[in-house]
DNA sequence: ACCTGAACACCGTTCAAGT
DNA sequence: ACCTGAACACCGTTCAAGT
């Protein structure tokens, strides 16, 4: 790759970042190769499409949090293992409005470039979650991408309320993937 | 209102109720009073917002939900008239992709049009969710407004996943809001 | 190899002019 | 009282022409 070419690339990335984060994934690609200074075209001929971009973008804080799955499997409680994860997950994903729609929908085409990230994202929260259930944590129903639809929709969430409020329903939903105890079930109430 | 525009206002309302239905809420007004045969001023003229065009088209079936509401109050089972309500709701959200992102974020503004739906709706929800919290089915930290976001979050959910995992993530969802029993917890796991 | 920017198609929103 | 459609500002995407 050329020198300017690299050069034209990282200022690229770098607005993205800003204007992804500041005005959501739908933000004006136009907008973010003027203020890289280059031409739209040049914006086109690096990253293809939208997702792309996006990918480019994420590529490095997505590894981090894979790896920060991994470094969770010796924490010594597998339930806060899956919490914290979950809550770092969730966290990084709202920072950026739009981002879980585009990611989960991502998910129905194998040829996206978030495809990938979607997939090592689900594949490290599984092995968290299979150890959280082998502690009787977790019901036998739910999949890993049971729980990375739920992170996301917590980061959906999140972007819409307030922290206080985006805390707290994430914590409902991941007790919602805890087994639920035959006593309070009733013949007469199968429950809420 | 002259008959001219009363029909002009019908066929709109007809007309975006398809759009939204097809493409989502961030459907082309363009498009919409193209396809209703009027001009885009019209279309202003008669909806000054795309809320207030939101809004109109909803207005009898939310309506319907919230008389929906009401009669589940009297169902023999509380928590089963709450999971019914919840299902409906989040049911009829999803018919229109990004309807959810737009209610929710109407919480923010007081001035939105859909404001006073977000409104209704949770106070509908309130009194079932109340009910079932009288029968033990509901913990003491979960509000009428964290259901509404929770129903919000799964009609998000299900626009993006098949209808079976949809399901499945809005009863994890109500369950997350039942109480956790205390022989669950442990001092040494706090649980996922 | 890579970059530029005009070109095309589309949209949201406003408002002067019409009936 | 209501309607029209041109006008303006903005955007996504492509591609011939340049270096």
């Amino acid at each position: 790759m050329r020198a300017d070419a690299r050069r034209n690339y990282e200022r690229l990335l770098a607005e993205a970042e800003v204007a992804f984060r500041e005005r959501g994934t739908e933000a004006s690609l136009e907008e973010i190769a003027r203020r890289a200074g280059v031409s739209i075209g040049t914006l086109y001929g690096h990253f293809p499409t939208r997702q792309a971009l996006l990918e480019a973008m994420l590529h490095e804080s997505i590894d981090r949090l894979v790896a920060t799955a991994e470094e969770l499997l010796t924490h010594p409680s597998p339930g806060e293992a899956l919490t914290r994860w979950a809550r770092a997950t969730a966290a990084h994903m709202s920072a950026y409005r739009g981002l879980a729609t585009s990611l989960l929908s991502s998910l129905k085409d194998e040829n996206s470039p978030l495809y990938r990230a979607c997939q090592q994202m689900t594949a490290a929260g599984q092995r968290l979650l299979d150890r959280a259930r082998a502690a009787g944590l977790v019901r036998a129903e739910a999949g890993a991408d049971d729980m990375f639809a739920l992170i996301n929709a917590a980061a959906w969430v999140r972007e819409q309320v307030s922290d206080e409020q985006g805390n707290r329903l994430l914590a409902f939903m991941l007790d919602g993937l805890r087994p639920v105890p035959a006593k309070t079930r009733r013949p007469a109430d199968p429950g809420p």
